[in-house]
DNA sequence: CTGAAAGCGCTAACAA
DNA sequence: TTGTTAGCGCTTTCAG
């Protein structure tokens, strides 16, 4: 790790200019074998690693896509992990852990980001792209997505995790993806799903089986978006039915487990309804936590339907009636629309809209 | 997205040199407030954003990390999803899944790197580093990490993920640490766990309750390091116990949950086991599945363990017993060390080796 | 087929 | 406090 070789130093040994070496990296057919392979000794004899910077600069692209994510809220109170506690030795190698209770798998948002992580990922390796990845901090003027935004050639953006004056002046300097979140008429490409419609059609089939008594509704934080998409496809179907809007009850999460359980508690002493939608799977399986320990049967008592499509759903007993996210391939249609645009800098911007999966379960199955 | 501003624009536009731009830029307080409003200005005015290219090339470093991994094998084939295709309204917003089979959960290894690449980013982000990762193409030449490495300050690699003689090179430009597998006598930072260890302490018990019969070992692969050395820890297990290894029988899967059914349903023809003892959880659940269709109860019947921990180790009925792999931890020490040696570039190398968890559940738990 | 030389956009002495 | 200037390492005409 002495000082890095650079071009000068393989020129050099190799007998030959700087522009040759570049060359036979570039173009190898451009240069004479042996002259060629002169250069590919010093360079292997050199341990040559060209630099990405001097690259990046030269040709006015870096063959990097970035992906910006919003900060880790809870993660931040992650304890501070000392690793030079565990030097080779230093610590037993391993503990025992008794009967632990059961699972909670309380990564909010996070599984999700993960997933449209590695659709993102894949793609990228796909279309010969390297991924950076940002996190967010919460500095107030956002530079981590602008220092981002320097080094890669493209952006995608989770929505709404990047103010919009600072989002247009980003997209002057590169293309600009916008992942789920509304899909306003700006010009940025967009790549969302259908959260209202699938939600206005669970509730259909839902009120299929309970008839007129409208469900109660468990919804997010109202800073989501995405929660008031899918609150609204609920109040459409509601609405569509004939029910009046302030006939439903409605109970507010923070889209945690925990807040799933309370509000389900909630409902056991208030009085239970024919059937609670939630909207997302981590409240849903609280609930389910919940009425299970309250020795209330699902579907039987009553029906429980989630969204996201999230893997523990498909564990639960009874298995949660959700609605499935695409997450592997919402990641994976960001970075090539990005890809896409890089080519065609002038199209006009695209709005991908991937379908969502109604994923029919136990839980919203009321036997006859 | 005309051409992006430079420092020249900016320089011109507030009329100051671009010197000063700079300066406002790295340390505000070293320009006069009047000045720095200007450039501030301007800097918005033309929606500047630095080029971490140039800077790159300038600072002689570029406040990125890398992470490395092998390539997506299975992926590959991965149908070339046309994105183009789901360009807003040309597809039905949902579609309807009737009552789908129990989950598979069939992401062999990718579900490990997820979730040491969310601790690699939450360590990052705390150390002020965004995270480039790449993910192993099959070049012959490995062109990708050398890429990767070039635009770098350091990197973490996944152990075996790259030829030696490409790493040796690398570590010649910036440190590498090694993360997971065996931790040699390189010159690497190493990041790993006691497989061996914990896999011998978790035969141990599992012969406290069996006795002196063998459990049946279910191997991975032949070429995984991770389950080289569970086997290593098993059979260490198994001769201090004054049992002949011979006298095991061994069965081999690829980590996927289908071939560990594959492997129960052979040990339900051929007679079972007192316990069967899998290499990782996939293989494990598999076995979990075999048995239940042929009612065969666990633990009764016979003991099964996993490797790994899990989610889905926690939400099988039995619950699995196993051992956890503290994988966020990894991605956080990784970071960590790699951030420590960009600080102290020629302190000693360390090797880190982080503990695991041995989970005991009602798997291993046979009713007195 | 190869070399010379002009940038790419930014930082950091060094001067003023 | 601000400006001048010399690189940082590589790609890419343009000559030869």
């Amino acid at each position: 790790m002495s000082k890095a070789a650079t071009v000068y130093d393989v020129a050099d040994r190799a007998g030959v200019s700087i522009a040759t070496v570049s060359r036979v990296l570039r173009s190898p057919d451009a240069v004479r074998p042996v002259t060629r392979e002169r250069v590919l000794d010093a360079v292997s004899a050199l341990g040559y690693v060209p630099s990405g910077s001097a690259r990046g600069l030269a040709e006015r692209r870096t063959g990097v896509l970035g992906l910006y994510f919003p900060g880790f809220d809870a993660a931040e109170e992650a304890p501070a992990l000392d690793v030079l506690a565990n030097i080779a030795g230093a610590t037993p190698p391993f503990t025992i852990v008794q009967d632990e209770t059961d699972a909670e798998g309380e990564h909010p948002s996070m599984l999700f980001l993960d997933e449209v992580l590695r659709g993102a990922e894949l793609e990228a390796w796909k279309q010969g792209f390297v991924l950076m990845v940002g996190v967010g901090r919460h500095d107030p003027d956002r530079s981590t997505v602008r220092d981002m935004a320097g080094r890669v050639d493209g952006l995608v953006v989770l929505a709404r995790s990047v103010p919009d004056e600072v989002l247009a002046r980003l997209a002057l300097r590169i293309p600009v993806v916008v992942l789920s979140g509304p899909s306003r008429g700006d010009s940025y490409d967009h790549v969302t799903v259908s959260n209202a419609e699938a939600m206005a059609e669970l509730t259909r089939r839902v009120l299929d089986q309970t008839g007129d008594t409208p469900p109660v509704f468990l919804a997010g934080p109202d800073d989501s978006p995405d929660g008031a998409e899918r609150w609204e496809g609920f109040s459409h179907a509601i609405s569509e039915a004939g029910i009046r809007i302030d006939e439903v009850v409605v109970l507010r999460g923070d889209f945690t487990r925990a807040s799933g359980r309370r509000a389900a508690e909630q409902l056991i002493s208030d009085g239970l309804p024919t059937a609670l939608m939630a909207a997302n799977d981590q409240m849903a399986l609280g609930a389910l936590d919940a009425f299970r320990s309250a020795g209330i049967a699902v579907p039987e008592d009553l029906i429980v339907t989630g969204f996201d499509g999230i893997e523990a759903a498909a564990l639960s007993r009874p298995r949660l009636t959700t609605v499935r996210q695409p997450m592997i391939e919402l990641g994976r249609a960001a970075v090539q629309v990005l890809a896409r645009r890089l080519e065609r800098p002038d199209a006009d911007p695209v709005a991908v809209r991937l379908p969502l999966e109604i994923v029919v379960r136990e839980s919203s199955l009321r036997p006859s």
